[in-house]
DNA sequence: ACGACTTTGTGCGTGCGTTCACAAACGCTT
DNA sequence: AAGCGTTTGTGAACGCACGCACAAAGTCGT
């Protein structure tokens, strides 16, 4: 069981035929049952890792605090959108001042839930399956790889990161005692919606796929989808209508791109100098 | 250089601190210029290669026509935002029959930039980027490696999918020869930064980033990132909630959540019931 | 040839996310 | 103690994107 033919990128977001904890149509949320963190926003979820990178850096670095516009440097956001971000979380800045790292490091730990320990199985031991398993960033937020799994004769028995490679005939009793919650799929496209099927029925509620398919999971699962090829393709539309703009500018030099007021946007010349 | 401290994942969009060439942004877009496709929404345009996916994998399946529902279904989206999505590019659907595949896969193939080669080079040939490196994904869809480079001795030299590794001070002159459109990042977090500038000093202006940073870049270059570590944190918040939210209800029994499936804790049960 | 059915394309309402802008809060200085 | 500069937190406006629902358009059956 290879992963080669298994592809990387992004793109995944709320699953589409369920919206889990919004209100919208029947059931309600009870608004104001908990604390704070009750609705925060997926999008604001998906920057939270970024700050809680930037921020890690600042600690070692010996910062004691940072601003919003510092901290929104270096995680590449806009600082409004760092601060009504955090805000969702509750409020731990102090005014005039900023944030305290330390603690900010550790709200957003906490509203992750890396404060517990999360176990992960990866499935499907080729090249990328076997990068995942060597990667050092697990461990350290509290991401444990505690089974590798694979059917291939060639990499099962074999010994990656301190695990050994067990047969996917393992699995399931594998799981009974190690109770992973999360499982990451580098398993090839063609067997990977049968491979999900079988985690799913062990009771892993959280998937991360690598394989270029879109899963069918049971309501309650969660699905996130990394896909390579993808985001080579949106890159390569980007470059296509990089140069398609860059094309009419040269054709009809007059009355370039409108909008910004100005000339004929510097892009075109930059993209003509640049590129060729 | 390896990759093996480098993480994986999504979160990309739009560059921050600039808005490069998105159509959405401030300006105005000269309507008529071009053909359709000027205005294609980001979303949309992250959205084609699932399309695309899903397109080829029937077309190889011998069906010549789709409705917008089994295609949606397919990729895992409402039939609706199929549609308009694909209205952004022209109308290429026959009513009371459905799309034609092979002309909806050149049409999509065509906006997306794919009927022309683009090359490719991976830097950072650990783990990570051996397995992209023999990725085959890349030249089915238009993408051609053209390069690798790495700075480690360890692998300088060696032979992984038809190229030969090599070291890092040559890619400037490699470029001249290659010019290569789209850089891939495989390397550790430290240096990625510096291995960026001197991609982006060459001429290069996409860059995919596997390095849990964030990458500095001129304006009109293009990064996409990839963070496996951000996926995993993300997965876990929705664990973590959900784990929450059981708890809530085992307390509050007034009305059960309607997600079914497993929750963060009552997970032994179900797996002990499926495994023995 | 005509009617009924199917499916696309899209106008519109709604909700979410982002951005702007500002008042409240805090520290520091005088 | 009071004023001043700084920074947070948030109210409000804006824009995008999603989904619904329907008319237009085309096919198929009779």
């Amino acid at each position: 069981m290879n992963d080669d033919d298994v592809t990387v990128g992004p793109l995944s977001g709320p699953r589409p035929g369920q919206r889990a904890g919004t209100p919208g149509a029947g059931g309600g949320e009870p608004t104001g049952s908990e604390e704070a963190g009750r609705g925060v926003p997926d999008a604001t979820v998906a920057r939270l890792p970024q700050y809680l990178r930037a921020l890690t850096v600042l600690a070692e670095r010996g910062t004691e605090t940072v601003s919003s516009e510092a901290l929104a440097a270096a995680a590449g956001v806009g600082s409004a959108k760092l601060r009504k971000d955090l805000s969702h979380l509750g409020s731990y800045g102090t005014r005039g001042v900023g944030y305290e790292v330390a603690r900010l490091v550790q709200q957003i730990s906490e509203h992750l839930g890396l404060t517990q320990r999360w176990s992960v199985v990866i499935i499907g031991i080729g090249n990328l399956g076997h990068a995942l398993a060597g990667y050092g960033g697990f461990a350290s937020r509290g991401f444990g790889v505690v089974g590798l799994f694979d059917d291939s004769p060639a990499v099962v028995g074999k010994r990656v990161n301190g695990l050994v490679v067990r047969p996917l005939a393992q699995f399931e009793a594998a799981v009974a005692d190690e109770r992973p919650t999360i499982a990451v799929l580098a398993v090839p496209a063609a067997v990977a919606q049968r491979v999900c099927d079988r985690v799913v029925a062990t009771g892993v509620s959280s998937v991360l796929n690598f394989a270029p398919v879109v899963l069918q999971v049971p309501e309650g699962v969660h699905v996130r989808k990394v896909d390579l090829a993808s985001e080579l393709q949106i890159l390569a539309f980007h470059e296509q209508r990089r140069a398609a703009l860059a094309r009419a500018a040269r054709l009809v030099p007059g009355a370039a791109p409108a909008g910004r007021g100005t000339s004929g946007e510097p892009e075109a010349a930059a993209v003509a100098g640049v590129v060729r």
